[in-house]
DNA sequence: TGAGGTGTTTGATGTGGCGCAAACAACAAG
DNA sequence: CTTGTTGTTTGCGCCACATCAAACACCTCA
């Protein structure tokens, strides 16, 4: 990997705790790879050849049922390690990962992952840090769509959108990337329709703006108030 | 640790590969501490003091929204690590054990995890192996929860019930712990209501047979047909 | 043996949001 | 500019499920 410039990458979580060098042995291991938007990083059920780590761009995660029904998983950033089956022991990967954008990568053979982690123990533990977070995620994620109705699941969506990939503009904080209704229903468990329905109410107050596969949070504080407000 | 048999905790998954004398070394800093019947074990947001192996019993594990609502995260099954809190970063724990019986669990101090994992990295390997298979669990539950309705929900979650905590009898499949319509319920992200009126459906097509606080799974392989088949 | 607590069942009623359908808007390609 | 494709909006009817309410079964303890 000798084209990657190492500042790049040691300020990650991942590799926190790694000395220099020994992220440079790490970094050999691996190559960066484009994908472009739409193209399949890798897909469910797949041999798990790899695991990854973004460099640039935004990746969307879904499984799918075997009855065809999609759900987002969450939606990779910068930073971020993926695709990392094999530390939990699988051998395939457990859902689907496309580049919504065009998007960059390192990626390293799973085959390396045992022995990359015997040398460099931190890894482990930084992993596991990373999982135990994404955890932690998938749990509140239950907790909300079992116990709260749609509105304030898609004002929780939103705002953890807005957090993780929000840029900053002149009329508020837009999400990133391109993202449609079906992905909102997806990541809450609702339908397209009913999104489209509460965003377009929120767009009438002046919550929100919308747009093909854009989305603009024009009262941030008016929207939380909304997420965390019990039932009238 | 001394009055602890090694030969009762060396299979364990946490514990896989990891020589002889350095688990009599990991022991020595447990104590095993007896919970009675409806015990708290340890409370959400409290300071994560300890991390622990059951051995004997069950606990229930369960979130509580600001509003007060209960979610299952899971029952935890002899053998299992549970409350590992600081593994992920976090000083406090994210939810609420309690002894469903007379429950015994192997407790270290959480102070000693750091120490615990550097010298002894197929801990961390191996935790990592056991979140990742609980991500995967927390996964597929949101899967389910926002593509499944519920009667399918609940036969998954009785199967799933069945597999980890049954006792073959003969007349089916019991679960070895006291469990109510509610706990379902808060498994499966519904009512006591409508679990209840399901489970009476499914004991008048002799699938299944109730009780107080008591399941009995008559009928698996057709509790699993309804489970998998698709709505018609 | 009775009384109170805790869990379960079942009915009646209401509704959130899904399914279906159709029109519409934005974008891409020829 | 035209046409096809893909994403969005909105109306309407319905149903699975929640909510409310009440009776009931079982367990414990005095």
């Amino acid at each position: 990997m000798p084209n990657l410039d190492k500042s790049l990458v040691a300020h990650l979580p991942i590799f926190s705790g790694v000395a220099p060098d020994d992220l440079t042995e790490i970094l050999r291991d691996a190559q960066s790879i484009r994908y472009a938007k739409g193209t399949s990083v890798f897909q469910q059920d797949e041999e798990a050849h790899s695991f990854f780590v973004l460099l640039h761009g935004h990746l969307r995660v879904m499984k799918v049922t075997p009855d065809g029904q999609q759900v987002v998983v969450r939606f990779v950033t910068p930073g971020d390690l993926f695709g990392i089956a094999m530390a939990m022991a699988r051998t395939t990967y457990p859902a689907s990962a496309v580049a919504v954008v065009d998007s960059v990568a390192l990626v390293w053979p799973s085959a390396a992952w045992p022995r990359l982690v015997a040398k460099h123990p931190a890894l482990a533990v930084n992993t596991l840090q990373t999982i135990g977070s994404r955890l932690n995620d998938a749990h509140t994620r239950v907790v909300e769509i079992s116990t709260q109705q749609v509105e304030k699941r898609v004002a929780h969506a939103l705002l953890r959108l807005a957090q993780q990939a929000g840029r900053k503009g002149e009329d508020g904080i837009q999400i990133d990337f391109p993202i449609s209704r079906q992905d909102i229903a997806e990541m809450t468990g609702t339908t397209l329709h009913t999104v489209s329905r509460i965003l377009s109410g929120w767009e009438d107050q002046g919550l929100v703006e919308g747009g093909r596969q854009k989305i603009t949070i024009r009262d941030p504080h008016k929207l939380f108030i909304l997420a965390e407000r019990s039932v009238d």
